[in-house]
DNA sequence: GGTATGCAAATAAGG
DNA sequence: CCCTTATTTGCATAC
């Protein structure tokens, strides 16, 4: 699975130029979107590794991926729980957390401890195929029997209220946030949908995305030292994004053309559209990126009668790959950045989307999403665009005058020491109480919250490597 | 300085 | 509320 994402460059053969792109450790893809199996969606599942298909410019073959199992996990772990790296002195700490708590400690072991898991999951993990989007192929068939599965999920309404907080632990980021975001903001703990604070508007038609949003004087209080993050500020300025126009179609919010729907089609979507594409997988043209090739025929309209409630037409992995292409295409022709774009969509105050990192535009552009992700984004993508085009057209128009709307999704980043302790605690106890994890989060100056998903997913995580190991050989 | 990616946080959903 | 499974999406960093 993982493979599949087409860029758009890959030659078939020859690759003029030795690009031996990574080095070599770069694991490679196969992460996240291993495994993915969609639920609904047409992408197939196949199941079958690796395809033969396109590969990424970068291609690699993972290593991971040999293993049939494997590549239905996410990623391998490389380095299960570091163990040797720090882990003495992280044993040791882990040891006294975990004497405070109950245990005595006992020995680490590097290995993992088998999960005692046993009750848990086990049950199964099923391992699904994953689709991204990959051109080629989606092939209905497999829905995963999963579990869940059913909603989809699209993340992008579902958002609404979620949020949390987030503390940036040792981050710099750099590139995409405003800044503003740093902090993070965010009473305690979980839940509580505190919606970030937004930055007050500016301008209105400012041509950016928030850029500068101020710092917010909001922060509740952050224990200590959560934000760390790194102002760099970048000089408030505008920022220009793109060189220049004066216009800019970043930020415009929505004001007519709602074309848009809410995200809440995605839902069904994705079930639908099994289609008859889907088994093509021939159509990458890989040298063809740039033409917007035609719409190929194909506009099944959506007679599937019965069926499939609604646009299967978005669901069509041609359309979709021709609308990616023209997205790029326009956005360049826009002058804006993958960046600016992800910003000005929490401007068009679609209900449930807010902002996106350069990433998922990236992503997008390159297909490299699961199909149902990019049936998710693409409405909203194509709603930003058209406000764009609109404004640069019209600049009168009142276009990006609404606030900005929701933030995106915060990332903490656990530094590495933090890593290694959680890692040593992990050892010794993979399924801590919550009382446990308080006081972990506690020592380690991270939020409880964080601290348990942490535990979450490094569960998944052995979960999967278990597997991996078993099946694969 | 924009873009592509590895890795893994954060979320969605069903228990 | 927390867990698990599946998936989305961002930080960091390599091109």
């Amino acid at each position: 699975m993982y493979g599949m994402m087409y860029s758009p460059e890959h030659h078939p053969h020859h690759h003029p130029h030795h690009h031996h792109h990574h080095h070599a450790h770069s694991a490679h893809s196969a992460a996240k979107m291993m495994m993915n199996s969609k639920p609904l969606g047409s992408p197939s599942g196949q199941s079958p590794n690796c395809f033969s298909g396109r590969y990424s410019p970068t291609y690699r073959v993972p290593d991971q991926m040999r293993d049939p199992m494997r590549r239905c996990m996410t990623n391998p772990p490389p380095e299960l729980f570091g163990l040797n790296d720090g882990s003495l002195l992280s044993r040791a700490s882990a040891a006294d957390l975990v004497v405070e708590m109950k245990h005595p400690a006992v020995s680490c072991t590097t290995s993992l401890p088998s999960p005692t898991s046993g009750g848990v999951g086990s049950g199964g993990f099923h391992i699904k195929t994953d689709m991204m989007y990959t051109t080629g192929i989606p092939v209905s068939g497999v829905s995963s029997g999963g579990s869940t599965i059913g909603g989809g999920s699209l993340s992008l309404n579902s958002r609404i209220h979620q949020r949390d907080s987030t503390l940036l632990i040792c981050t710099r980021n750099s590139t995409d946030e405003p800044l503003g975001s740093l902090i993070s903001i965010k009473e305690e703990d979980d839940k509580n949908d505190e919606h970030y604070v937004l930055s007050p508007i500016e301008c209105n038609n400012v041509l950016l995305p928030l850029e500068s949003e101020g710092p917010i004087p909001q922060m509740d209080h952050m224990s200590g030292l959560e934000m760390l993050g790194s102002p760099h500020s970048t000089g408030g300025g505008s920022t220009g994004s793109a060189g220049g126009p004066a216009i800019d179609p970043v930020s415009i919010a929505m004001s007519a053309t709602p074309t848009p729907l809410p995200p809440s089609s995605m839902s069904s979507s994705g079930v639908d559209h099994h289609s008859q594409l889907a088994a093509m997988g021939m159509y990458s043209h890989p040298s063809s990126m740039m033409s917007p090739h035609p719409p190929i025929g194909h506009h099944h309209s959506h007679h599937h009668t019965t069926s499939v409630p609604m646009q299967d037409v978005d669901a069509d992995p041609r359309e979709l790959e021709a609308f990616a292409e023209r997205f790029k295409q326009r956005r360049i022709k826009l002058g804006v950045t993958q960046c600016d774009v992800g910003k000005a969509l929490a401007n068009l105050k679609l209900p449930g989307v807010g902002a996106l990192s350069q990433s998922t535009i990236c992503r997008f552009e390159s297909l490299t999403l699961s199909h149902n992700n990019m049936i998710a984004l693409k409405p909203v993508l194509s709603a930003w665009l058209d406000e764009a085009e609109a404004a640069k057209r019209d600049p009168d128009g009142c276009h990006g005058v609404l606030p900005p709307g929701e933030k995106k999704r915060k990332r903490t980043s656990i530094a590495a020491p933090e890593k290694r302790s959680l890692e040593a605690y992990f050892a010794v106890q993979p399924r801590p109480s919550g009382e446990k994890i308080a006081a972990i989060a506690e020592k380690l100056d991270l939020k409880k919250n964080v601290v348990r998903v942490w535990f979450c997913n490094q569960r998944q995580k052995q979960k999967r490597m278990k597997f991996a190991a078993q099946g694969g050989l």
